[in-house]
DNA sequence: CGCGAACGTTAGCGTATACTGACGCTCAGG
DNA sequence: CCTGAGCGTCAGTATACGCTAACGTTCGCG
């Protein structure tokens, strides 16, 4: 059956909230250029490994890591894919802020049209 | 004198732990395209006028929102530049992840030119 | 097999946070 | 001056969140 304990929660809500804690993202910064193991992010914080890896299962939860076993060891990278949706929320925005200006542009043109004699 | 009874708390840092509430997200969408007043904003929500002029101080705070007076009304904007911070993080992510494509690329010319006998 | 390394998981605790309700402030009109 | 509209602010409360400590699990090696 499908669980679904949690109502789902929308994708970029879920990166949002991971991206909203400072350690979660440091930890990305981290694994954004190498593939490190969870030891060796874990030993680049001075918190527990514990928090570290409750840290690496929002992320990867959230769609922004990715996981690799090697033997007993886990290794990380970052998975940019996971930010296309707060990467559109934000291009969302900006279009937005031009739909201002050009709200404006518009009206100026329609001014100039009317003075210039009405529809071309 | 400076306050500053919390510690600073980078731009970004604020900016993200704002946009981490959905509410808030939806309450940026409302103001990206009109400004609006703030009972206009809270009559779209089904909480508390509390509720919304609370999200609207952490979204003002985080430099997210610009605030206008008219008369008694106060009156509300999406503030792009607030959100040039995560749009930095997000580009340096992206950039990241193209730097590990390259970095295979960059292995893959060496062996090329390594059997194709040194230097082009 | 047994042992240690490398992680994840669970329980518990302190703090932050999102909400409601009551109150206070400011501005326009009669 | 006084009243009402429009908002912000202050307690108070329930829930979420991040952290630590103890335990469980899987893998490699002698």
């Amino acid at each position: 059956m499908s669980p679904a304990a949690v109502p789902a929660a929308e994708p970029l809500d879920e990166a949002m909230r991971a991206l909203a804690e400072p350690r979660r993202r440091a930890i990305l910064r981290l694994v954004a250029h190498d593939e490190l193991a969870a030891g060796e992010i874990a030993a680049a914080f001075e918190v527990t490994r514990t928090a570290v890896s409750q840290h690496l299962t929002v992320l990867r939860n959230a769609g922004l890591l990715s996981e690799r076993r090697e033997g007993t060891r886990r290794l990380y990278r970052a998975r940019p894919e996971g930010l296309s949706g707060l990467r559109e929320f934000l291009d969302e925005m900006w279009s937005s802020a031009l739909d201002g200006a050009r709200r404006l542009v518009e009206a100026d043109r329609a001014d100039r049209d009317r003075a210039e004699g009405g529809r071309p």
